[in-house]
DNA sequence: CTGAAAGCGCTTACAG
DNA sequence: CTGAAAGCGCTTACAG
């Protein structure tokens, strides 16, 4: 009975102090300033419970992404956040340890929570567990789910473009002999980065031995060993792509312990740009991620959906190549 | 009115579908039958707004940090965050960016969420702004602040015990002649780990010249900076502590391009334990900061904070050395 | 421009 | 063992 001890203090009623502190419209002035002074003298803070209950919301979206300890994650968390707290809406967070049972799990405490909306932000999905989420009535969105990207909201990230990009920057510096470290193809996003990878191949008329496509774990100690099968090849690639970043870093380490310079021996481009690219040695040339503008779409198109019907769509993100210090002009062309 | 459609085709009152809810012992088995069957089959889920309404509480705990894109913190969010799901706490979760500022609105922001309970897991923090949260009747607790160890519950981690693992260890190996790489004496937390680290020289009866603290900046580029220092010290010490991780991590590189080979020439321990320091070549040996144990102390005493009046306390947590492969038996040793 | 009152969907003494 | 009813603290048509 919180608000009606203002109200008494300042000599209103409870409905006048709802006003005043929804910022009503039509409120006399000295009348506002009464209550204002009054809410602050007494410390008031509105109970979030009562107020949400009436109003038949939380202000509380849900963001779900696979891995907190994937270096990938904390950029998107960060600014789904930010754009969320500008608008007085707080977000619970949860992973899903790349499980899907979890993820089931994740999603019902939300519902349960009664979440207004959920990001679910990683590679796998179960489409069961969407169903059910949507049909108690709460909104979601998801990341790069191309099979139901006419379903649900989607936000897509064009993988094929990013590649073309670091294709033509290996191109200019005359590489033609491109290896490529893959990630395990049953994992959603290791698969699509591979195709996406191959369609840009495609696109500059390229064609990569299957040899110097090399099998990694998308962690370090994959790309290392990835990078090790690669080094063995002969002849062996001028150039290699990681389909991630923490790939690329292991096949870095890789690199150096077989005495092979990066970039002047092989050149070296990964994926995503997490923060750890920039601090290895040399950093890493990367095509970066735009996990910032997923994070808006994501939390736009939540806000949408709460209100229409509609699913939205948009042409897919564009991943922009950043070039660091791990390329350079192919050995082979050196010579010439 | 979603309960009372659940107590109408289950032809009990609503105070009967609550307590079949709330596993309240005293109800008839075949009553407890009928409506769990009801639920199920209506696919009811309470409204949270109106059970928490009811008792007064959320069910939702703050978690405040100081940056996401520091990898101390993903391992502390996650602990954190499990436990608390195990309980059927959410978690909502914020950082502030090393901004006083910001941790005002930040706790603000909590505080009108109505949370249970705030775990305010930053180096830097300030007394105004927890008196004030308190006062409104919110539980803290803290982590490392010795000054309000007395009067908030305060997380606390026994940093000199830490670095005299590590002290041992390199004495052992015969190292007499250790560097340390500190951070800006303004953050709290470097501060803290500085006179930690010198707290356990003394215990071992070491000196360390002054030339061989170097200044960092707790990050990759500032350790990288703080050991080309070192390096260029006459003589310089065989072995080197980095006050975190990632100042360690950006030695690492700045003794490789030194041509300084870890650990053959120079030993190298650094502080946290983070997932970086297992993915650095070679890997790096560090004094693992505890924090699934804070996360679990944070999160008890929040509980029992609830509850009773007084402050909890108990000694400080322990961190410990994982030897990897950064130190060996120190060169003018191996030379006799 | 402001107030009286209903009602959001639960839980919990109280009564039987 | 179960139900009728009050009440948690707000917001919002409705009336004036």
């Amino acid at each position: 009975m919180d608000i009606l001890k203002v109200a008494r203090r300042a000599r209103v009623s409870t409905a006048t102090v709802s006003r005043a502190i929804n910022r009503f419209p039509g409120i006399r002035p000295k009348t506002l300033a009464r209550v204002q002074k009054t809410i602050a003298e007494l410390n008031y803070i509105p109970n979030p419970n009562a107020r949400n209950l009436r109003i038949g919301r939380t202000r509380l979206y849900g963001l779900i992404v696979s891995d907190v300890n994937n270096p990938f994650f904390p950029e998107l968390i960060d600014a789904f956040e930010a754009l969320a707290g500008a608008q007085g809406i707080d977000v619970i967070f949860t992973h899903t340890n790349y499980d899907r049972e979890r993820l089931r799990k994740c999603m019902r405490r939300m519902v349960e929570r009664g979440v207004d909306g959920i990001a679910v932000m990683t590679s796998e999905v179960d489409e069961e567990v969407l169903q059910q989420t949507v049909k108690s009535g709460v909104p979601i969105v998801l990341m790069n789910q191309q099979k139901l990207a006419s379903v649900y909201p989607n936000v897509q990230v064009d993988y094929t473009a990013g590649f073309r990009e670091a294709l033509d920057h290996l191109l200019e510096f005359g590489h033609r002999d491109i290896g490529f470290i893959t990630g395990p193809q049953t994992l959603n996003s290791a698969r699509r980065r591979q195709s996406a990878f191959q369609a840009a191949l495609r696109a500059h008329g390229l064609h990569v031995r299957s040899e110097w496509i090399a099998l990694g774990d998308m962690r370090v100690e994959g790309g290392h060993a990835a990078m090790k099968t690669l080094l063995a090849c002969s002849p062996r690639p001028t150039a290699v792509l990681a389909a991630n970043d923490l790939m690329a870093v292991g096949a870095l380490q890789a690199a150096g312990e077989a005495k092979i310079h990066v970039p002047r021996d092989l050149s070296l481009i990964g994926f995503d740009d997490i923060p750890i690219a920039n601090m290895v040695h040399p950093p890493l040339t990367t095509i970066r991620h735009p996990r910032d503008e997923v994070a808006a779409r994501a939390f736009a198109w939540l806000q949408q959906t709460q209100q229409h019907k509609e699913t939205p769509t948009a042409p897919a993100l564009q991943p922009h190549l950043v070039i660091r210090k791990t390329t350079a002009v192919a050995p082979e062309r050196r010579k010439a």
